[in-house]
DNA sequence: TTCGTTGCAAACATTTTGCAGTTTC
DNA sequence: GAAACTGCAAAATGTTTGCAACGAA
């Protein structure tokens, strides 16, 4: 597992870019962004990663945009603002989810809770009329 | 716009098969449960009349669950539970948001917030290992 | 007639997969 | 050599759209 050789790049450089924006990027985000650097990167080996990734945590899915599934290199718990008019996905560090709700979540569904995800909606401060 | 010609409304029972369940459906759920009143429906149509009613604000998208856009009849905000297992949609009408979160999130975001969604991801009880 | 709604099939966009070629060990 | 990773093209998926036909006013 030779993680500077010719041939683990493309991935490493996958992880990187993903965890290196927080433009929460789509799968083409990242084809587009790699290829500048790295032009015979392909679009199947970026999606064969960050499913990779996804599975071993090593990111997150906040789910469709847009119908466009965006990532997130943060895989530590925070809230989202997603804007209805640039579909742009924005943290709110400063926010949390009261870990009181996630204990109620998990007896009145009856299961086990492993994630809460809290997402505002609306039009950001670009996107917002004057 | 006679709403109960010789013939069903297509749109009317498609509003009411969203609205009259609470398994949050898919348009696919859709299409094949009306069928089997409605044989000659089409898909086509059951996707353009969820557009539409998501547009007029009559049913609300809860975004995707295993890449499948999925629905909601109940339109007031309310708490959801997503099994990773079976993919049941399932409320929490018990839960609420904090209304001080929604406020602090468009302070934070410096726009509008108009849709605050909040999701629990886990396991149900009957995918639960016993 | 005019307008809106529908079924069908084709088109579409995103994502996944088969396979052969390459690199690493 | 075996195993892992990749690019390319094809396939698969969920969704949207063009168009002609139909129904209601």
């Amino acid at each position: 597992m030779e993680r500077c050789g010719k041939h683990f790049r493309k991935r490493d450089a996958i992880l990187a870019c993903v965890r290196g924006t927080d433009v929460h990027p789509s799968a083409d985000w990242v084809y587009e962004t790699l290829r500048q650097q790295m032009p015979d990167v392909s679009l199947a080996t970026v999606y064969r990663n960050l499913a990779l990734f996804k599975q071993q945590g090593l990111i997150a899915s906040l789910g469709t945009v847009g119908g466009i599934e965006r990532f997130d290199g943060n895989t530590a718990p925070h809230v989202h603002f997603v804007c209805a008019g640039c579909d742009a996905v924005i943290d709110l560090p400063q926010m949390t989810v009261p870990q009181s709700l996630s204990s109620q979540a998990a007896a009145e569904a009856g299961g086990q809770v492993h994630v809460c995800q809290l997402t505002f909606t609306g039009l950001c401060s670009r996107c917002s009329p004057k």
